[in-house]
DNA sequence: GTCTATATTACGATAGAC
DNA sequence: GTCTATCGTAATATAGAC
């Protein structure tokens, strides 16, 4: 049991313990994003936070762990969200899920995707082996998908690997130009992927 | 009428005019597409070329030029490629014209392709808004395909745009796995997603 | 937990000799 | 055209006071 219900007690100056450490990813997540790993100074994260730089390291050993914990964060929510979708066991309906999920999921975080892109290169080799496990793992959850419905004749596929990775890379392209002000709504973009996908695989 | 012909005459020492300019470009662009950049030092990019930092401005105002002669060339190259390609009338061949044409553009300068998405926020406002007026031209050759389909009423596409940009997306998805020593030929690759396309947009 | 101050290193760009 | 040297600035990360 935390006390931090209380919320009127009184409290050390100027100490923030469990408001930080998340207004520090926060920040860190939308200057990656607009700006770029490299191009972000601790300093930037530090002022957007409202601390100074070395308070930041109250919170992360390194900028390194911290551009990689975002990214874990984001694949293992991916997953996470996926699995909990009891996708059917019908291939072409399995098909129709995996793919408004994956719209409806990135459009709902686009600085996760764009630095999951973004900054793979800037992650080190053992950081990105985690992260690259990862998103294998995702696109094994659609292969998987497209090789069932080979099997009982619903698909025609002869690569149901590269199939999914164009899949994908076709998906994930919605975050490129879709805004929620814009003149579609995430409903009709959906039809609008969903029918392309489902014909470009159909026997 | 240059007297550069001359290869064997006697130089200064340590002047490399006309070679040199090269090198820096091609140094930049490998430098960037690996690491990124913001990550990337004149100091880096120099000592790739084997002159000291100081040298590069002889070539360069500034990084930030070199940069956006990069990403410039590779823009004006692709559209002059395209026009140079005399595609067919019937859009279902133009169509297949454009997707081959796309592959193997793009598979034959990886390094150019990667800075060319990734980078373009490192871009001042006014070349960002350079390049993305080329980049849109390049979408809207493949858009007006997709129109010219619809009313030969060979294309079910209801929105030519977005069912562009998805294409696009697509396509040079092939970037982040093709190789030329994998499984699978270059033809061979053109092949499954020209299917793949060709079912997504038929009516 | 945050601050100030600082150690150490590196950056982009320029000046002037050759 | 390239070099050496340098200006002015900013980076990551740490130390110690409060």
């Amino acid at each position: 049991m935390r006390s931090d219900k209380f919320a009127g007690m009184a409290r050390t100056q100027g100490s923030h313990a469990g408001i930080t450490g998340p207004k520090v990813r926060e920040a860190a997540l939308s200057l990656f994003a607009r700006h770029g790993y490299a191009a972000v100074s601790m300093r930037q994260i530090a002022g957007e936070v409202g601390v100074q730089a070395g308070a930041l390291y109250n919170y992360t050993p390194d900028k390194q762990t911290l551009l990689f914990e975002l990214l874990k964060g984001h694949m293992t929510d991916l997953l996470a969200a996926w699995r909990g979708q009891d996708a059917p066991g019908d291939p072409v309906a399995a098909l129709e899920c995996f793919t408004r999920f994956h719209i409806r999921f990135h459009s709902e975080r686009p600085e996760e995707v764009f630095i999951s892109y973004m900054e793979l290169r800037n992650l080190d080799p053992d950081n990105f082996e985690k992260i690259e496990d990862l998103r294998r793992q995702y696109e094994g959850a659609l292969e998987g998908i497209l090789r069932r419905g080979v099997v009982q004749g619903a698909f025609d596929v002869a690569e149901p690997k590269i199939v999914a990775m164009a899949i994908i890379a076709m998906l994930t392209g919605v975050n490129t130009w879709f805004r929620e002000s814009g003149r579609l709504s995430l409903p009709e973009v959906e039809e609008i992927y969903w029918r392309m996908v489902r014909k470009a695989v159909m026997a």
